[in-house]
DNA sequence: CCGGCTCGTAACAATTCGTAATATTCGGGC
DNA sequence: GCCCGAATATTACGAATTGTTACGAGCCGG
């Protein structure tokens, strides 16, 4: 994958190089115009990720140079303007520029709305947290585990959240009072006997000898503790 | 299709309503909080477009929430703040922010900086959008799925949406009450079990194990999940 | 009007999970 | 070691949630 492409169309020299420079200390790459007619040139052969542009140009309008960039191509435009009105903002933004900034600006902050563009339309594919201890390999995103052998044994909701408590806090003792905190969140008037079966049923489905519990053993009068070795990814 | 739907996290009443009324005149759904609690309560419910989540909050840390909503739903995230420093802004963009706006603000950026927001993260429907995910491609555009060795099932439209929702949300939790927003759209009076029908037919064409789902997952009391990895073209 | 299809409703089956009843274990006093 | 009350484990049961199937209303195209 190669590095985003940010173009950069100012003017100033003075600008343009100290946001040439600091975008690529961030390790975007880069393309500088001091006038539209040599960006509209370029964009011909490649396609910017971001497009970074100063309204005060003087070979064309900037604003309809914007219009085109967000109607046409695919990138991001962000505006960078000495005109802080709150009416040239609006209009900037209405007619299709992603951000605006006002100078003067402080780089870091350019480098971090150029990222913040980047991340973009983000589709949240959740990487799916797994655990691996004594054996077993846990499934967080499909609510299974799976043994040595590869045997899947799924478990439920409340279950999960027992055993990725304990996952979370391997070989700390965990009193019942936490669990409540962190699993059932409400009440914890009533009977918390609940708790003692979400364990009892999570104890089975890891085939755990009742009398010789070595995964989950119980401290009598203080809590739970979890043993063994866990390992996330 | 329905309105788009921005939520205000504020805990000072005055800046609350005025977003809101500024909002709500341009055009979009509101949803109110003054605590994060809430807030996050709602989320269960139904999945906003943009949120718009204010630093100082009372009872959480407002960064963290904004780390949280950025990584797990599909929202945009526009913080507001009085902090006005640039290491603020910076570390709010780079925790996946997409916006940050220092108060005081003007409620026409707002509402300018709300609508850039959505045309990014929209996407537009096109005519004839393919999805492969599991040995199937599904066909959009002639209510078709094929199975790795090239068998044509057709779906409904009622089936179709249902599976497109998933396609777009994969591996995370979807609630009832989010299908039912995003779906039917309309009331949600009587009896949602029509969703569950939709989705035992839709399993069904999908050739699922009734007893060991391996697409889509239900959460008792929270949802469906989605597994399987998707690629859109 | 008929036959096929879609899709919501309703009836019934299966699952989850908390409560309550029962059994077992723990730790201290004797 | 033995007994007892308290803490914990297990089992059974039932309410709530979800899955499945059957049925019928609505919608075409013939």
């Amino acid at each position: 994958m190669n590095a985003p492409l940010v173009t950069i169309l100012d003017d100033e020299p003075d600008i343009r190089h100290m946001l040439r420079d600091v975008l690529e200390d961030a390790g975007f790459r880069t393309q500088c115009f001091a006038r539209a007619r040599e960006f509209e040139a370029a964009l011909q052969k490649a396609t910017p990720d971001v497009c970074l542009v100063d309204l005060s140009l003087p070979d064309t309008d900037g604003l309809a140079l914007v219009h085109r960039l967000a109607l046409e191509q695919g990138a991001a435009v962000i505006i960078i303007s000495g005109r802080a009105q709150v009416q040239d903002r609006v209009t900037g933004l209405e007619l299709g520029a992603d951000d605006y900034i006002t100078k003067p600006f402080d780089p870091a902050e350019v480098v971090a709305r150029v990222r913040a563009r980047l991340r973009g339309t983000r589709t949240p594919q959740q990487p799916g947290r797994t655990a691996r201890f004594a054996g077993w390999t846990a499934f967080f995103d499909r609510y299974a585990l799976e043994d040595a052998e590869g045997g899947e044994v799924p478990f439920s909701h409340a279950e999960g959240e027992v055993l990725r408590l304990f996952l979370e806090n391997p070989k700390r003792l965990i009193s019942r009072a936490q669990m409540q905190e962190s699993l059932g969140g409400a009440a914890g008037e009533s009977f918390d006997r609940a708790m003692d079966v979400r364990i009892s049923r999570l104890r089975t489905k890891l085939r755990e000898d009742p009398k010789n519990p070595r995964l989950i053993k119980t401290i009598y009068g203080a809590g739970y503790i979890f043993l063994g070795d866990v390992s996330w990814s």
